[in-house]
RNA sequence: GGGCCGGUAGCUCAGUUGGUUAGAGCACACGCCUGAUAAGCGUGAGGUCGGUGGUUCGAAUCCACUCCGGCCCA
């Protein structure tokens, strides 16, 4: 029975699973890291080395994380794995931030209650909890996907020790007399009463009223008009805001013009004439006068339903001829641009609406009636004046609160500021000495610190750091010192920030509770508290500073490039601010997670990916895995199209270290290596190909460029390795005898390979290395407890050969066109397996050049063939194949011989039981 | 509307200072093997490089415009 031999070969033996099943082994993983306490362990063992320090953004501890945040833990994840392993001191200390409205607005409604009905202190102990449960949702999670760091001990924004710090920055703040209180108009939701910031504002399309409206012109300052009903006419979406309108915005210049519909003269832009007339049906029968803008400043018009009230012209630049009649009618105390143009001319920052959204009493004609009640009222009076020019529905983007989803206002109130205005060009020095990656971050965030206004960091909520003014209750007096905000974090850096609304400014300031001018010790406390993106933008203080084992500044943050205005710009400013640079060396950015079409994810399309899902269905490795294959600085595309890729590339990946192990299971390296120097070439050759994937590697993540290790792997495993160097090497490996030098040089390649390739894979694909590597420590009980704690491949220069890549590439290239010449005999049936071929290969000036390159041996070994002949003239065979790609032509034949049942090559000569002599031999030798 | 970015085979990526018929791997098709076997090998088919117009002897690569998509802002 042939078969009996299988038995006498060295088959790949092992017990690593094929099937990766990664749902359920990665718990053991998990477990293993756990047991050894591989943090720590890292830490022990780099202690002392030059520090690289990755500072986490704080994820916000609300709800289970979704695709972007593990994609951004990953990453995050895979820089210090590898700068450990690279020698450096890379500890990663996790955070989460926690204060601010989400989490206040779910406990309310978690609770059926609203802020008002809730003593403060049982609100935060609410939200606090509620922030704790999270935190351990998402730590559980965050360590699902493997990522190594400091879990047991993470930066929390509501720890004392934390609060205190961030109070600390502020008091640096004050010092530097960066902090103000002002007057602003700013976003205001009037359903959860509170001031938004920029990043609390989503936009969404809204019918809004579109109504045109007549502002009486002065008779007195248009002497032309004398004795004319005349009228400015200008264009609003916010019927509202009319009460607080006290200008008329004209752009410098453009034209303008006085037309008259019957007994009737209007001022509108000249440009506009026409869309005026169809939105009005006002038809205008001549033009009376025309008149620059600039000509306009400073003329007075009357308000249409305050009829006492002037209007004065003025001028902005941001009046357009988009839309309207080019005449803006401005609040200051109702947006941006009027705010700006109100302070310019000196004129009141109006503002009649109260924090509910309702006309404060003192109103005229609309005090006390909400805003719609107030428009529609207002409306009808317009009317009947005849003031109501034009009226329609217009749809456009409007600001909507990001929590509540209901349009929002613009509001001006009394705000606490940071003057960005006053560091701005540190600032942008500071972002011009940090590197940036990708280097377009440098030019997105400087422009927008260049553009920015001041920071509005109070929020009239409950749940966050309190803002730690005081005021007098005597002479009103604003009180707000440094020294006095310290002896406030204080007192919070031992119980936390309740003590504000535990204690009375005498406990609080002790003997500095009295008011610095009149010296009063009546005095009350500030009800603000801070935007949470003061919080998380000191972070670089409470974290960097007073961790023995962090520094400051931090080596890199890394987020999503939505932080550009977010945390990056955040930590940049509360860093300038008091020390004058940025708190990061390098700050890289990726893109957001889109679908596999490019649209980004929402519920409504349906094309949410979860990595909950994804991690039970195929394993935290593919996400790793599908995290290191994409190139990070465009969008991110995932479905699952896309990871059925990854789980075959996986697949092969896995099935590769396998085999490879199998064929180590009687291999001990200390015993059974074979000197560099005596091992076979082509051992040396797929040594040489390793030297230039550790190269390449090695590039890739010195880069942060993540994909590139993954393919680089990928394309050795397929290409070198599986269809070539191992495929041919099997004869070597089943059926050499197993002590052979022949097979044992092999070995030492195949060791080196694996182990350096689990080493590489370590920090993406970092469950799969772990397990590989528990197999490879049975082989060498020498190497590391965890893959982790080994240190990185590092090129080895003697065994890179640049000729001798070369000279294979030659035989490779010729290997081509024999494997097309067998491809045809299989298909003409001639052959099945190419071991019952014989290669003929036609002498010709390129074939000549290549057949002194191996033995006769090594030729058969690399075709895979039983027979090879090197021939001036192709004798008459079955196939005769010219190749197109090489030029080389062929003839292929049936090799001669028998089949030997052992080795399965053919062989003129067997032994009297059928076996070639190689065969023969092996197990002569073997009794 | 403004700032920044991207668009190369079904998927993930390469494409050096513009220079021969645009490359890989995966997926796909066909075949082989059954001594890596819910594996392995071979061969093959797939792209007018988002579109249009320009610069140039020559453009995926440079310029302009445009379409689509993403982030941030209004």
């Amino acid at each position: 029975m042939p078969d009996d031999y299988k038995d006498t070969l060295n088959l790949p033996k092992t017990s690593f699973p094929m099937k990766a099943n990664l749902a359920k082994r990665e718990l053991d993983m998990l477990k293993f890291w756990e047991d050894i306490d591989i943090y720590e362990k890292l830490m022990e063992k780099r202690r002392g080395a030059e520090p690289f320090i990755l500072h986490d953004g704080p994820p916000y501890a609300n709800g289970n994380i979704h695709i972007g945040t593990a994609f951004n833990k990953i990453l995050k994840d895979m820089i210090p794995k590898y700068k450990w392993m690279r020698g450096y001191f890379a500890p990663y200390v996790p955070g989460w931030d926690t204060h601010g409205l989400p989490i206040e607005l779910r406990t309310l409604k978690d609770e059926g209650l609203d802020k008002d009905s809730l003593h403060p202190i049982e609100l935060r102990k609410k939200c606090m909890q509620y922030a704790e449960r999270y935190i351990d949702v998402q730590r559980d999670e965050f360590k699902r996907l493997g990522v190594i760091g400091d879990w047991k001990n993470p930066y929390i924004t509501f720890k004392p020790e934390y609060e205190a710090i961030e109070l600390e920055a502020f008091a640096e703040m004050v010092d530097h007399g960066y902090v103000y209180r002002g007057q602003k108009p700013i976003y205001w939701c009037t359903d959860c009463q509170t001031a938004l910031a920029a990043a609390e504002i989503e936009y969404e399309d809204i019918y809004s009223p579109s109504i045109y409206v007549a502002y009486s012109l002065k008779a007195s300052d248009f002497s032309f008009l004398k004795g004319k009903e005349s009228y400015a006419i200008i264009w609003t979406t916010t019927p509202w805001t009319l009460p607080a309108s006290l200008a008329i915005a004209v752009h410098p210049d453009f034209d303008y013009v006085f037309a008259s519909s019957g007994d009737k003269i209007f001022l509108l832009a000249k440009g506009l004439i026409e869309k005026v007339q169809q939105q009005t049906g006002i038809h205008f029968d001549s033009i009376l006068h025309e008149i620059k803008g600039k000509e306009l400043e400073g003329r007075k018009a009357v308000h249409p339903f305050y009829d006492d009230r002037e209007i004065l012209f003025v001028l902005g630049e941001y009046v357009s001829l988009d839309e309207g009649s080019g005449c803006v009618h401005t609040a200051p105390g109702h947006g941006v641009e009027d705010f700006e143009t109100g302070v310019r001319y000196g004129l009141e920052i109006y503002n009649p609406v109260d924090d509910r959204g309702y006309f404060t009493p003192e109103t005229p004609l609309v005090g006390g009636l909400s805003l719609d009640d107030g428009s529609k009222k207002l409306m009808g009076v317009l009317r009947e004046r005849g003031r109501l020019l034009g009226e329609g529905k217009i749809m456009h983007s409007y600001p909507h609160c990001w929590r509540c989803k209901k349009p929002v206002i613009f509001r001006a109130t009394n705000q606490w500021f940071i003057a960005v205005s006053k560091f701005r060009d540190d600032s942008l020095k500071a972002i011009s000495s940090v590197q940036w990656i990708p280097s377009w971050g440098q030019d997105r965030i400087a422009n927008m610190v260049r553009d920015r206004s001041d920071w509005c960091i109070s929020r009239q909520r409950i749940w966050g750091v309190p803002i730690p003014a005081f005021y007098c209750n005597d002479c009103g007096e604003l009180i707000l010192t440094s020294d006095r905000i310290r002896r406030v974090s204080e007192k919070v850096s031992k119980g936390g920030s309740d003590c504000w609304w535990r204690l009375e400014p005498a406990e609080l300031l002790d003997d500095l509770a009295f008011c610095p001018k009149c010296k009063s010790k009546s005095l009350r406390k500030e009800t603000d508290i801070f935007d949470v993106w003061f919080d998380s933008g000191t972070s670089h203080m409470a974290v960097l500073t007073t961790r023995p084992e962090l520094k400051w500044p931090a080596t890199m943050y890394l987020e999503g490039s939505d932080q550009h205005r977010g945390w990056f710009q955040t930590s940049l400013l509360t860093s300038v601010a008091t020390r004058g640079r940025a708190p990061f060396e390098m700050v890289l950015t990726h893109g957001f997670i889109v679908d596999g079409e490019g649209r980004k994810m929402s519920k409504s399309l349906g094309n949410v990916v979860q990595p909950q899902e994804v991690i039970g269905k195929y394993g935290a490795d593919i996400l790793r895995l599908w995290v290191a294959s994409t190139d990070y600085r465009n969008d991110i595309r995932i479905s699952e199209t896309i990871l059925r890729n990854l789980v075959e590339s996986y697949r092969r990946i896995r099935n590769t270290l396998r085999y490879i192990l199998g064929n180590l299971s009687d291999f001990d390296p200390h015993k059974d290596s074979v000197p560099f120097e005596e091992m076979e070439e082509m051992d040396l050759w797929i040594l040489s190909k390793l030297q230039g994937v550790i190269s390449k590697v090695t590039k890739g993540f010195e880069n942060f460029e993540f994909h590139v290790p993954t393919f680089t792997i990928h394309q050795l495993c397929v290409n070198e390795l599986s269809a070539f160097y191992l495929d041919v090497n099997k004869d070597r490996l089943y059926v050499e005898a197993s002590d052979s030098k022949l097979r044992r040089s092999c070995q030492t390649a195949l060791w080196n390979i694996i182990k350096e390739l689990t080493l590489m894979l370590s920090p993406i694909l970092s469950f799969t290395s772990e397990e590989v590597w528990q197999y490879l420590r049975q082989i060498d009980n020498s190497l590391s407890e965890s893959v982790f704690l080994e240190d990185w491949p590092v090129l080895d220069s003697n065994l890179y050969h640049e000729s001798l890549e070369e000279k294979w590439d030659r035989i490779l290239w010729l290997r081509g066109a024999v494997s097309r010449g067998l491809e045809i005999a299989r298909n003409q049936d001639l052959i099945g397996q190419s071991l019952e071929a014989c290669v003929n290969i036609k002498l010709d000036d390129e074939t000549r050049k290549l057949k002194d390159l191996l033995s006769s041996y090594w030729w058969k070994e690399v075709f895979i063939v039983s027979d090879v002949q090197w021939v001036e003239g192709l004798p008459e065979a079955p196939v005769m194949h010219d190749d197109d790609e090489t030029g080389v032509e062929v003839a292929i034949a049936r090799a001669k011989g028998e089949k030997c049942p052992r080795c399965w090559m053919y062989a003129p000569e067997v032994s009297e039981i059928g076996l070639c002599n190689r065969c023969n031999q092996v197990l002569q030798r073997s009794r």
